[in-house]
DNA sequence: GGACAATTCAGGATATTTTATTGAATATCA
DNA sequence: TGATATTCAATAAAATATCCTGAATTGTCC
């Protein structure tokens, strides 16, 4: 079931990677089809799940979201369970907006958005300290988002 | 000028973040609106940059692009120029999406997007470690993404 | 308190876009 | 070569975005 993706498709992606508020037209242009094959490629692209969502970008320093923070986490115990037990409970906090599992150590890091210091420290000593089996918990502030990119670049390869 | 958003707006940010590709009319609806202001207000901030850009979040296991590295870069030097060359460098690869820079010890987390292990080889050796001024470089596999999530919870505070 | 100004809203008119349908052109394969 | 499937363009319709007008609300200043 593994729809091969044709050169048209990766450019769509691409596109839609960086400005999902062009119309059919506008892309239609930009690769060179008219509107109506157009629209059924996005439409299978999405019903396919290469695209997932569409989803709109705020400015986090507007938004009153002055810090962001990550956070490496280590367990006590590394059996399934316990993995499963963590990643299930630290899914489910609306100040964390990333769980990624690292290789080396069976550890976590957690990017956590919230508005200031005073409520980073609100955030660990209420909700995330208090999970079980966490062994160590290193917090490091973010000083300065360089760079922030959603879009991988696509290649079509023949 | 600095809290200017009341109410609706943290409501339509909240839902345009989770899901952009609804109509004015879903959104007014939600809440409790007609579509005239529900749209200008969308409108309004998207032109005061409350509202940065509308994106298409695709599936990157689908894509072909399997690992997912973080990077860990401190320099030699940290004068200003030093770090402001680094950080203009770095942010020109597409392979890198994100460039944080981190309190305690002045280095970077680089979030690094490529197809497999080879291909981060080939990029580490002909683009990362030829920049100039690095020091030490560090790289994590990333074995499993728990979460992803690029919405911030937004409540508005009287 | 009353009147004016500014803001925010709803409803409707129009332009644009999305979406579905049809048939033609092209490619595929026996 | 002929049949089948796929991809495309063109058209029409439905839905939506966008703009405009006037009413209601709020705030402010005499």
């Amino acid at each position: 079931m593994i729809y091969k993706l044709d050169k048209l498709d990766t450019r769509i992606l691409n596109i839609l990677q960086k400005d999902a508020s062009l119309s059919t037209k506008d892309i239609a242009e930009q690769i060179g089809l008219s509107v109506s094959p157009t629209h059924e490629r996005i439409k299978r692209l999405k019903s396919e799940g290469y695209i997932e969502k569409y989803v709109a970008l705020v400015n986090r320093e507007k938004l009153g979201k002055h810090l962001l923070v990550l956070c490496t986490v280590t367990l006590k115990e590394q059996s399934i369970e316990t993995l499963k037990n963590f990643e299930e409970s630290v899914t489910q906090f609306k100040e964390v907006l990333e769980v990624l599992c690292i290789a080396g150590g069976q550890d976590y890091l957690l990017k956590i958005v919230v508005d200031d210091v005073d409520d980073y420290h609100t955030f660990v000593v209420t909700h995330l300290s208090s999970l079980s089996n966490i062994s160590t918990l290193s917090s490091s502030f973010v000083l300065k988002e360089i760079k922030r990119e959603t879009a991988f670049h696509l290649n079509f390869y023949l």
